[in-house]
RNA sequence: GGACUUGUAGCUCAGUUGGUUAGAGCGCGGCGUUCACAUCGCCGAGGUCAGAGGUUCGAUUCCUCUCAAGUCCACCA
């Protein structure tokens, strides 16, 4: 194997190793055998992919997304379990149509100018761009997910489902069609769901006027153009100002327009606010609406979908609502009605993709209602929604949320849930399926037969499609979904293995969009719950912690820093540093950092597999451990009892924290250093390939393509990604806590390096080293042993010591040399003529002054009876031992202060 | 207005049921190539754990308040 290269080449390999993958057919859990003779009632796993937008490329969020995911299903498909991660990609109807129209704009025509079908398909082929596109970035990032079982939201399989559950819910009379003030976008010219409005802090005048002349009181508002359609005016029941007017009637005219109002009591009316007096636009408000509602007040519609002003408002018709708000309080002024322009801080609702002004206007749409009862389970699905997560339904645990505290916010939102509308104005999406014919309404799966029946003309929120997503994936063609007692029966195995989904892995930003959305249409479809666990990660942010956007400029490409360091190392960053549910920083340097890593690794192995590429077939003699054989083997088995703890709750970054640092600094600087100084190279051979072969395997779940590499160079075609997750039990047993032994041996080499650091004494200048035993027993093990076995060693791990003597401790210390105590033993350098003795006072002293610091802290706690007594034995005993350390390193220190 | 998160070394972050000398990587300073690795190795400096109280034998860790940064929800006539 000595054609191994010295750094590892990321970029002659990864395609390489993902072929080999791909071939082998074992990201599917069809090739998978389930592990045999286990009690563990969790042998299947299952995890959907979000489906990302095919509204172009992928970021770094979705990059943070698949590798979370790759890491739990390799994790799981290495323990043995029948695991599947289903991969997929979302139409997102408005998304996708504002990228189209944008494209549109730029070749300088609009979607205005194009016959819908030729709109349509234009939309269709940028999906169809977007979604290859998608497949081949989640195909870089090492995803093992089964293609074969790939969706789309818009596909036939996921368009039936949606029917289907439509068609339930009408019959339910949950879908309804009904007038109500809607959140509108004039640019989309669509309806928005209350969720997809965003709120901006802006300044704008609050202007204060009274309607005309002989009008009794003064009003204030925002939006003056919207007064048109203003048919009440509510003060507070307890203002006395006013509670003489409530209940009048008064028919006026603004501004040349007539209005008829009534002075209503409204009790959310603050007395503080404006004039204490609000005029009440039930057309344009939601919360007017509200009021309009308990009031029983007529609606006049002022502002049409165009956001213009409606015919029958003389002079304002056919003007912009800007241009409208600009001619009205002209006029106002010039009728001498204006009281007072104030400058006011409020928040405007902008549309959520593209952050035009909603307009709230009054529009026939279907919503669905949140709050009905429904016959077969006696109770709405906001109540199943909110008891799936508080207390669990359909006989199934509550669902988990990782972190816990996102819990709290999701049940905060479906409590205060109002009714969702579902209906959109947008060409790309799921058709209404409803149609209509004079003034009959029918709604079905398939069209009706008979002629002179019109479709809906529109599309469905494309949330609507995605929170079916989990039981809709396990169905393999439109087929598989049925009717059946009252509810979606999904048949096939996968449904019956995969779902309810092991984990649903997200972004905590779309917990309400897509998480509240799948539980409540899963459980209203097929009566049962779409996840048991969500899995919440943060936002992957520049380095200032700004969200990273085209428009700043600021945005880390996956895939180019993929190819510029490697997926592994792309990978790692997007995992180091981050915890469940919270933003992280990413910057090019720190990806840089990882490729260090990953050659790190590489050169590991470079190493050992150069000594001896015949892996597997050695024997390890368990009678023969050196006291560092012991000591890694005991680190390891940690590691591998940690990793799978960690792994198995989530705590993935700690996981790959923790085996960095193992890999670098206890395998690699020293155990591996030792391995080439030891005697028994054969025994060592077998040791190193026995670990690296394990350690290859707590690693694949992080850094897939260089560990499979790895192991393909010695595995004789047998996958990596298919090996089983490592077993202490297997582990060659070893004994007792000899491992302690060289846990001291490191001391006394980072002692020794240390005093010549300190002392500047040249590298290439040998020196003799005293090794003083103090105590006769360290850890239970003889000292005198321990440095017997381990003088040797000393020598070579970069002391440049050319020969150790072991000695009890002399009386006299000499002058000329320097020392260092260890507690159990001192570790004296002789150096004639070259210690500074002024310095090495200085320096004594310090070190004393620390030490006895620390024994009076000691010895204050120990004389304590409230620490002696209610403190744990251990901590006691503990705390016994450093104390007698610490004498004996003062007593040593005190010695050697005064020989200088 | 309600709630949540974060605050640990110059920077990015660990710190696992409270346990006594708080860690890593990067950066910085010093030194070093006898062959796994200069995409490397060795050594070092640097922290009153945001601040103030409280609980406790003991608090970076638990509680309360304050400050700072950020997020979500509600209101905004």
């Amino acid at each position: 194997m000595t054609d191994i290269p010295k750094n590892y080449d990321f970029k002659a390999t990864e395609g390489k190793i993902n072929r080999l993958w791909e071939k082998s057919g074992f990201f599917s859990p069809d090739k998978l055998t389930k592990e045999k003779n286990k009690k563990n009632k969790n042998n299947y796993f299952s995890i959907v992919m979000p489906p990302p937008n095919v509204t172009g490329d992928l970021h770094m969020g979705h990059a943070e997304m698949l590798t979370l995911e790759d890491i739990l299903i390799r994790y799981h498909r290495m323990l043995g379990e029948k695991t599947v991660w289903i991969p997929g990609t979302d139409h997102a109807s408005i998304a996708t149509q504002n990228k189209v129209e944008k494209i549109l704009k730029k070749e300088g025509t609009s979607r205005h100018f194009l016959p819908k079908e030729e709109f349509l398909t234009r939309i269709k082929d940028f999906a169809k761009k977007s979604h290859d596109n998608i497949e081949n970035q989640i195909r870089k990032m090492g995803s093992s997910c089964d293609w074969g079982r790939e969706a789309y939201t818009l596909d036939k399989t996921r368009s039936k489902a949606v029917k289907m559950v439509f068609k339930m819910m009408y019959k339910d009379g949950l879908i309804y069609r009904g007038e109500k003030v809607v959140n509108w976008c004039p640019r989309c010219s669509s309806t928005l769901a209350d969720d997809e409005v965003e709120y901006r802090d802006q300044k704008t005048k609050l202007y204060t006027f009274r309607y005309c002349k002989d009008f009794p009181f003064a009003i204030s508002t925002t939006r003056p153009e919207t007064k048109l359609g203003d048919t009440a005016v509510a003060v507070n029941p307890k203002d006395k100002r006013f509670l003489k007017y409530i209940g009048k009637r008064f028919t006026i005219d603004f501004l040349g327009q007539k209005l008829n109002l009534r002075i209503i009591g409204d009790r959310s009316v603050e007395m503080d606010f404006g004039t204490g007096a609000l005029g009440v636009t039930p057309s344009h408000s939601k919360i007017d609406e509200k009021m309009a509602r308990v009031h029983q007040l007529p609606f006049v519609k002022v502002i049409d979908e165009a956001g213009k002003i409606r015919e029958g408002f003389g002079e304002f018709s056919g003007l912009k609502a800007t241009e409208a708000r600009k001619k009205i309080t002209k006029k106002l002024k010039s009728a001498g009605l204006m009281e007072k322009e104030e400058e006011v801080t409020n928040s405007i609702s902008l549309c959520y993709r593209c952050e035009t002004p909603i307009e709230p206007l009054p529009s026939l749409q279907w919503f669905i209602d949140v709050n009905k009862k429904i016959p077969r389970f006696k109770k709405s699905i906001k109540d199943i929604a909110i008891e799936a997560v508080s207390k669990g339904v359909f006989n199934r645990s509550k669902i988990e949320f990782i972190p816990h505290r996102f819990e709290k916010e999701y049940l905060r939102w479906v409590t205060n849930l109002e009714d969702w509308c579902i209906s959109r104005q947008i060409v790309f999406g799921h058709s209404i399926p409803v149609w209509y014919k004079n003034n009959k309404i029918l709604c079905d799966i398939t069209p009706p037969k008979e002629k002179g029946w019109r479709q809906d003309p529109d599309t469905l929120d494309t949330w609507f499609s995605s929170g079916l997503w989990t039981f809709t994936v396990m169905a393999k063609n439109p087929k598989d979904l049925q009717f059946k007692d009252g509810k979606i029966v999904v048949s096939g195995k996968d449904f019956k293995n995969f779902h309810p989904v092991s984990v649903l892995n997200t972004g905590y930003d779309i917990i309400f969009f897509w998480v509240a959305r799948m539980i409540l249409m899963t459980a209203y479809s097929i009566s049962d719950i779409p996840f048991e666990k969500v899995f919440l990660h943060g936002l992957v942010k520049d380095e200032k912690g700004k969200k990273m956007s085209k428009s700043l400029g600021n945005v880390i490409d996956p895939l180019n820093v993929s190819e510029k360091y490697g997926t592994d190392a792309v990978r790692l960053s997007l995992l180091i540093g981050s915890s469940p549910g919270n933003d992280m920083k990413l910057n090019e340097e720190k990806i840089a950092g990882f490729r260090k890593f990953t050659n790190k690794l590489w050169n590991i192995s470079r190493y050992i597999l150069q000594r001896n590429s015949e892996v597997g077939n050695m024997n390890i003699d368990k009678n023969n451990f050196t006291s560092a054989d012991s000591w890694i083997l005991t680190k390891f088995k940690e590691l591998v009892e940690l990793t799978t703890k960690d792994l198995s709750g989530f705590n993935l970054a700690r996981a790959g924290e923790r085996l960095i640092d193992f890999t670098w600094s206890d395998f690699a600087d020293w155990y591996l250093e030792a391995s080439k100084f030891e005697t028994n190279q054969t025994q060592k051979t077998a040791l190193l390939h026995f670990i690296l072969k394990n350690l290859l395997k707590l690693w694949h779940p992080f850094t897939p393509f260089i560990t499979e590499t790895i192991w393909q160079s010695f595995a004789n075609n047998r996958l990596l990604l298919v090996e089983k997750w490592p077993k202490i039990n297997d582990f060659p047993a070893y004994s007792g806590n000899k491992g302690d032994a060289f846990e001291l041996l490191q001391e006394i080499v980072k002692s020794i390096r240390n005093l010549r650091s300190d002392h500047k004494i040249s590298p290439d200048k040998k020196v003799d080293v005293t090794i003083e035993i103090i105590k006769d027993k360290w850890k239970g093990i003889s000292t005198k042993e321990i440095l017997k076995e381990g003088s040797n060693l000393i020598k070579k791990l970069r002391t440049g010591v050319q020969k150790v003597d072991i000695t009890v401790p002399s009386k006299k210390k000499s002058p000329n040399s320097i020392h260092q105590s260890l507690g159990p033993i001192n570790v004296i350098i002789s150096l004639e003529g070259i210690v500074d003795t002024k310095k090495e006072k200085i320096k004594l002293k310090k070190e004393l002054e620390k030490i006895n610091n620390l024994i009076s802290g000691a010895k204050k706690r120990l004389s304590d009876k409230n620490f002696t007594q209610k403190a744990p034995k251990e901590v006691v005993e503990k705390q016994k031992e450093i104390l007698e350390k610490l004498e004996i390193e003062k007593r040593e220190a005190e010695k050697q202060l005064n020989v200088h």
